[in-house]
DNA sequence: GAGATTTGACCCAA
DNA sequence: TTGGGTCAAATCTC
């Protein structure tokens, strides 16, 4: 408990000085050597088994038992068997594992299957002409993805995708036990990004988010840029091995190289309809304040971005904004 | 004080 | 008429 509190704590300091650091790689480096030092430490006294720590990790609902129900009504075996090679089979780090995202495309944004999607499909230039305000069409294609909650911290808030949303509004949806959240891009105004997402748990696994993009970002401006790990990596990352992240930083902690192939043909890459920063590129490399970033940027969007988040049962941590009566 | 979130009310497509 | 999507004032957080 010392050395997580330890941890924690060096942690907490990073965040804070993050920004002075940027320029200053060797304290950086050293920096986030002595974290992952302490929480390796500590996670080796704890000698977890792999399978006790994905029991102990994940909700006793597994998700072909989760989904063996939609899958039988839409037949959306990929979306299962994705489900079932993913990290729920595989021991690996939490933090990562929430990350992965498993796609569920309703309408794709290139050359897929028709959607069969209950939400329907946009129709480019189906919707009326005469309303400009509030139109609910012509909002360009939608896509639509489940992903992972947070294990740690508000499952409600999405995972990081790279770009900065501004919740706008929240719904309660009939026949839905969760209401669904609506984001639209922070850039809205600045940069007229029509950019728009919603989130919702889903029903039958409240582990899992439903989130749909609509509309595409125009203003390429990521809400922490450098942090952004592409889901198809760390899709890759998780099929590819079964090694715990933790070694790996251990063994490279100077730099993270990761390999990025198929990145960029695959779908699920750019958050809402092709990003521009997406490119052809075949590798790339993530410094230490990118993978600070990712270890502990968890939350996701503008808020919940702490640590205390990871210090306290799913259960009991609530929103910041959620702490008013109503 | 600026920006984000909440939430009741309103708009509008189905 | 209904329910999903959005607006915008109030409120909160930093």
């Amino acid at each position: 408990m010392d050395e997580i509190v330890y941890g924690c704590k060096l942690a907490r300091q990073l965040e804070s000085s993050l920004v002075n650091l940027v320029c200053q790689p060797d304290i950086l480096s050293r920096t986030i050597d002595e974290i992952v030092k302490t929480f390796t430490a500590a996670k080796e006294r704890l000698h977890v088994s792999p399978h006790q720590y994905q029991v102990s990790s994940f909700s006793p609902m597994l998700p072909h038992e989760a989904f063996k129900e939609q899958d039988a009504q839409t037949g959306a075996n990929i979306f299962t068997q994705e489900l079932m090679r993913s990290s729920f089979t595989q021991p690996m780090d939490p933090l990562m594992i929430q990350r992965q995202q498993v796609i569920r495309s309703n309408a794709p944004f290139e050359g897929s299957e028709r959607s069969r999607g209950s939400e329907g499909e946009v129709q480019p230039g189906q919707g009326s002409s005469l309303r400009q305000r509030r139109s609910r069409k012509n909002e360009g294609q939608k896509k639509t993805e489940v992903i992972q909650a947070n294990q740690f911290g508000n499952p409600e808030v999405p995972p990081e995708d790279g770009f900065a949303w501004r919740k706008y509004g929240q719904k309660e949806i009939l026949g839905s036990k969760y209401p669904r959240s609506y984001y639209r891009c922070t850039h809205q105004k600045m940069y007229a990004c029509p950019a728009k997402k919603q989130v919702q748990r889903v029903d039958h696994n409240p582990n899992f988010l439903t989130v749909t993009y609509r509309g595409s970002h125009v203003c390429h401006i990521s809400s922490t840029a450098p942090s952004f790990v592409p889901p198809q990596l760390l899709m890759d990352i998780s099929q590819d091995m079964t090694q715990t992240i933790s070694p790996r930083l251990s063994l490279h902690s100077s730099s993270v190289q990761l390999s990025l192939h198929g990145v960029g043909g695959g779908g699920g890459i750019a958050p809402a309809g092709g990003d521009a920063r997406e490119g052809p590129s075949t590798s790339a490399t993530y410094g230490e304040a990118d993978m600070a970033d990712a270890m502990f940027n968890v939350s996701g969007s503008s808020s919940g971005n702490n640590m205390e988040y990871l210090l306290l049962p799913a259960d009991e941590s609530e929103p910041v904004g959620e702490k008013k009566s109503s």
